[in-house]
DNA sequence: CAAATAGTGTCTTTGAGACAGTATTGA
DNA sequence: TCAATACTGTCTCAAAGACACTATTTG
């Protein structure tokens, strides 16, 4: 065992190394479809993708030219992919403390036929205002938000179609299993600003119907009412607000009610 | 934005490249420490561990000598590191077929004195048989079993303490929140071996208790009860027999009973 | 007041949790 | 028989789900 252990240092010179280490970032941000006064909102779960350039700086055609892809760069060797992600996403969108994710490793032989590179693919939650300003300061041509239900019938850049499907299923089992929908919602929300977040990823009765999840809010160890304060932008009756709760949620599904 | 894209891409010569990309693993197992006759098993989880060699294969000082680490290895170009962490495990244990998850990746500058390694982690189950098998045939001196109550008091090498420190994190989530605890089992089993793997990672009251857990596991929709089979491997009465059912569980915190 | 949203009142049914009791069988 | 494990019977309490109803406010 000795010898194994000292024969694998020994190799250390051995492999090759990879050519690239990259962080991609599927950016989700939720968009109120229709936002009327006194109005629930309705919402759509949207990915942002951005459309690769035809030809390169020397004019040479590009590779994977014209194609859809999630946005993302190259890990310098003074940071970690996590801190690259989170640094690639504020230069995009100029605002800071985003929630950010790492999900996944792509790194299968071939991906990108620049040679072997590792992408590592994060998802992170933005608040739709500041895209659609960040569209309206640049020439927008190529950034665009897709819905996560016509996204996957795009004409995607390398492996980006199976990391884009992969990122949707964690957000998905994110947004029921764990508090992260506070990060598309303000502080202070009511229960169908939260229920049209939960709505974009779920059919659940319990979710759809508004007496029960009016009901049930209440109860959630979780979330917290704040008294005294009410809004009317969903009604024209005075809503009541509710605020998440700092605390890890953990609920067996084995003590769960089915 | 297309200039940007450009730029982007011939930056690719300009940025230093890993010096090393590897797959380590946290082999997981649950031994029985009690397996009396007629007893339903008494469990603790455990992670394996292998002692570093104190001189290479040259004779120099070996870095992290004498150190505790999980095992791993070099991925190489023709394989994923997932893949890299399957036929390592399998060269480990010499079984295939293994449970094993990528759970994240562990990048930060300086982690390795060596260079710019970065790793992937990986959680594996595996039962228990085949570890004191595999203890067994080599010079078993620098492998061992430790609990997860006790493994970060070790002396661990490189950031390892970290990642076994994520892991366990992640897996206990697993356990509760998804069917994996189905790999620490036989196919059939007993409410209360199942009962004593969960209770390896959580202190719920309703999984603590015999008569709850007896009554909760026969409704539940992923379990299903084998008809006209029993055992009396944990009690002299003979005992009804549970079977995983193949599904995705996925029970949002917002309709859980609290 | 009509329409829309946000609730509440109340009933039925289900299940969780607790406690006590029964069932089975080897030592 | 006893001890240990695996249940089952039954009660209480809380919550889920359904339905009807009330509350509030603007156009």
């Amino acid at each position: 065992m000795s010898n194994k252990q000292a024969l694998k240092q020994y190799d250390i010179k051995k492999y090759r190394t990879p050519d690239g280490y990259t962080s991609d970032i599927c950016v989700f941000t939720i968009s109120s479809e229709k936002n009327e006064a006194y109005k629930p909102p309705t919402m759509d779960l949207k990915i942002m993708l951005i459309k690769r350039a035809g030809v390169d700086s020397e004019g040479n055609m590009n590779i994977e030219a014209n194609k859809w892809a999630i946005p993302g760069g190259f890990v310098q060797d003074d940071e970690t992919g996590f801190q690259a992600a989170k640094r690639e996403l504020e230069e995009e969108t100029n605002i800071s403390g985003i929630h950010i994710k790492h999900f996944g490793v792509y790194d299968k032989p071939g991906r990108d036929p620049r040679g072997w590179i590792i992408s590592n693919a994060h998802y992170a939650i933005v608040p739709d205002t500041y895209l659609s300003l960040r569209k309206a300061q640049d020439d927008a041509a190529d950034i665009e938000l897709f819905s996560i239900n016509d996204v996957l019938d795009l004409d995607l850049a390398f492996d980006h179609k199976q990391i884009i499907e992969d990122a949707i299923q964690v957000i998905t089992n994110d947004l029921l299993q764990t508090t992260v929908a506070k990060n598309f919602l303000p502080e202070y929300f009511t229960y169908s600003e939260l229920q049209a977040v939960l709505k974009t990823v779920t059919n659940d009765p319990a979710i759809l119907s508004d007496q029960s999840f009016s009901r049930k809010i209440k109860s959630l160890p979780f979330i917290q009412e704040v008294q005294g304060k009410t809004t009317t932008r969903t009604s024209k009756r005075a809503t009541k607000l509710y605020t998440f709760i700092e605390m890890d949620v953990i609920k067996p599904i084995y003590t769960a009610r089915y």
